[in-house]
DNA sequence: GATGTTGTTTACCAATCGGTAAAATTATGG
DNA sequence: CCATAATTTTACCGATTGGTAAACAACATC
């Protein structure tokens, strides 16, 4: 078997994702993923076979890196765990405004896509399942504990919408100070949860 | 001033309009439009200057019809406004779930465009405000009648992530049944914002 | 009814789109 | 060191992109 090739795939499907994941794909043009990985077309396509193969190793590589990455910590954590997620968000989008407006690239090619492309419809909902799975857990370990006031699934979904709220705002392109008011309510929703919090749903919610 | 054009103008906007809501800026050419208003392209030229005007046009148009149109029922209305707005939601859902699935023509547009478009941007702000003083007003009216629990802004964010998640999760095509958890969930969480209600936040949340 | 001004029509443009054929190159197995 | 099989390179493809120039047609005014 002669002839290795030269460039790490890995690497070249993390710069494609950034591309992507800040432009679109419709967006973006051959012309950009060459200039993003530093390769030439005709080896882009040897290695990926086109254009929509290359999305879809870039969603796959993006869940299994950036995503997988930030919700395990989410996984089995508890109250704190999901409320410390969103603090999380918050910080990001203070300290590195630039990444965060990019938003998710999941959540842009669900828009992006709807459900045109089967391909990208599997991938959408294996996230929204992974980040519902973590909140899910984390909560579910709270109430193990006795410590969650409310009902799992409800408030698992409800976490679910509020980051996807966020995703969106900031994607848009919205104020620093709206995006951290954002996050600030989802973070006292999430602590409203706690049976023990110092306050109570029924004075902030 | 001689001849004056063959077509309604407001009628193509709308058809451009349910055009770009369907299938994003990006994804349709000049040749979806020409068959979507049955309008040669030089006449849609003449008319709107470019693709992007447009698009601009699109947008306010959408504004002016869909998001006004609906969102006047909220203005004002209480808690009871606010939980029928996304009653209102599932049940477009079940029974059209074609439109449905186009989601929000400016949601859309601020995944599509993101901070790169200022036109699009001013027009995404607008939206945002106009979405959350209906939210706000009707909580505002019943937090006047004593009948709100909790804090009127916070509530005012949550309502707007909530929706923003329903429109995510409805565009990257979720089965009905996930749809319909999400709003029978949103319906749940402003019910709870109600002083007099049979069920505490405590208890669901 | 001629004239000026606009809208409509037709045909077309350069540029870019995603994608590829084929030659040149290079490491590996024998 | 040769033959082989893959990669890299270069050049190119037809199709489509958004956009427009110019001829033609119609209406209002004088």
């Amino acid at each position: 078997m002669p002839r290795p090739r030269e460039f790490d795939t890995k690497e070249a499907i993390a710069s494609i994702c950034d591309q992507f994941w800040s432009d679109g794909y419709e967006a973006t043009g051959i012309a950009d993923l060459e200039s993003a990985t530093g390769l030439a077309r005709a080896r882009l396509y040897s290695a990926f076979g086109s254009k929509q193969g290359m999305l879809y190793e870039a969603i796959d590589f993006y869940l299994d890196t950036r995503i997988d990455v930030i919700f395990r910590q989410v996984d089995n954590s508890g109250i704190d765990g999901v409320a410390s997620f969103f603090r999380r968000f918050a910080m990001m989008n203070a300290e590195n405004p630039e990444l965060s407006k990019m938003g998710c690239l999941v959540v842009n090619s669900m828009i992006e896509f709807g459900r045109s492309d089967p391909e990208v419809a599997v991938r959408s909902e294996r996230y929204r399942e992974r980040v519902r799975g973590a909140f899910r857990s984390a909560l579910a370990r709270e109430a193990e504990d006795g410590g969650l006031k409310g009902d799992l699934e409800s408030l698992t979904e409800l976490a679910f919408m509020m980051l996807m709220g966020l995703y969106v705002t900031v994607k848009g392109g919205a104020p620093l100070e709206e995006i951290e008011r954002l996050c600030g309510i989802a973070i006292e929703v999430v602590e409203s949860w706690r049976v023990g919090a110092g306050f109570d749903t029924g004075d902030r919610m």
